[in-house]
RNA sequence: GGCCAGGUAGCUCAGCUGGUACGAGCGACCGCCUGAAAAGCGGUAGGUCGGCGGUUCGAUCCCGCCCCUGGCCA
């Protein structure tokens, strides 16, 4: 390796529910490593039951970076994650430890370890154009993409407001055309990927979404309400929490609940399924990544084994 | 047992009182994704129009019988 900062990483990724968080655990313990984490919605603060945030007692004794770091008020950002999570892995790097970072958030696990830098935003341009978006449509707004970067406009569908408008932001505060495309599959650091799934996710996530509402995932929404959960731009439409919110009373402090319970526990549980389709369509395309059986019994001893390889 | 409504894509339903199902939403599958990514956008595949028979040049839409579902009356 010949980055200045080049160092070992280890990542854990796939879909949700697989159990990637043991198993980074497991990992930790057994080469001295350290986790930070790469699931957009376990950023959050007070997000724990629905989000299947490890709790400090189940984590083994293993330092976890970049948990509950952001208020649910805050807008999502993956620059800003992105920025955290390489100064953490230089600070592990730096006390001689491996940083293993976990999560199924595909773009910020990209973030944090690929070539990849995200140009800068300013929120005035951005609401003015979305301002216009809502005013004339995406199509207007595309032909208008076409004439200052038509490579970025043949990229983008006429029809995708958010990414004509991100465009057309990049384009204005950089001077320079948007890029469009998603680079090749190159880490800055020395990194192993370990893709975890298995054949019997289904059923695990329909189990995992009726623990949690046994856990008091209600109960949590509910204390989140005061923070400001019903209006945060991101937090509030995490699986789970989003549909939880839709049977709530809106105008009710408490969160009473006046639609049907049961119904926006089935929305949850399709929802998940369907994202974790999202999520090994996103993740199957990165031929770096190692897949294991998350339902195999001697997975530990299977991915230690493929990380003495990579040694 | 009688009456009414209904049986159309995996699901929920549209379908001008006969002329090749225009279907829609959701789901599934596939793809895209550079500061909201648990978000956003797109493409594709699915239908013997409950069954059998009849009328007709032709029936998802007309007639008869049968099966199933929901409701009402006994």
């Amino acid at each position: 390796m010949t980055e200045p900062n080049a160092g070992r990483v280890i990542a854990v990724v796939g879909p949700t529910a697989t159990g990637k968080s043991d198993l980074a655990v497991a990992i930790a313990r057994h080469i001295g490593g350290e986790i930070v984490n790469a699931d957009s919605m376990q950023l959050y603060e007070g997000m724990d039951i629905g989000t299947a945030k490890l709790a400090p007692s189940e984590r083994g004794g293993v330092v976890h970076h970049l948990l509950d770091v952001w208020p649910i008020t805050k807008s999502a950002s993956v620059s800003e994650y992105q920025a955290m999570a390489r100064a953490t892995i230089a600070d592990i790097h730096a006390r001689g430890r491996v940083p293993v970072l976990v999560g199924g958030s595909g773009l910020y696990v990209r973030g944090a370890l690929d070539r990849l830098e995200f140009p800068g935003e300013s929120a005035p341009v951005r609401a003015r154009l979305y301002d216009e978006l809502a005013e004339h449509g995406p199509e207007h707004l595309h032909a208008r993409l076409a004439q200052v970067d038509p490579a970025a406009a043949a990229a983008i569908l006429p029809s995708n407001g958010r990414r004509i408008a991100r465009a057309l932001e990049v384009i204005e505060i950089t001077g320079r055309p948007f890029v469009a495309t998603m680079p090749g599959f190159e880490s800055i650091y020395d990194t192993t990927y370990l893709g975890l799934d298995r054949s019997d996710l289904d059923e695990r996530v329909e189990l995992r979404v009726h623990k949690m509402m046994e856990l008091g995932l209600l109960d949590e929404v509910r204390a989140l309400l005061p923070y400001g959960l019903r209006d945060s731009p991101t937090a509030g439409k995490a699986l789970g929490y989003q549909q939880l919110l839709a049977c709530m009373d809106p105008d009710d402090p408490r969160g009473a609940v006046i639609g049907d319970l049961a119904e926006a526990v089935q929305v949850t549980i399709r929802q998940t399924l369907r994202f974790v389709r999202r999520q090994r369509r996103w993740f199957r395309r990165d031929p770096r990544i190692r897949w294991l059986d998350g339902a195999s019994g001697d997975l530990i001893s299977t991915a230690t084994h493929a990380l003495a390889h990579t040694l």
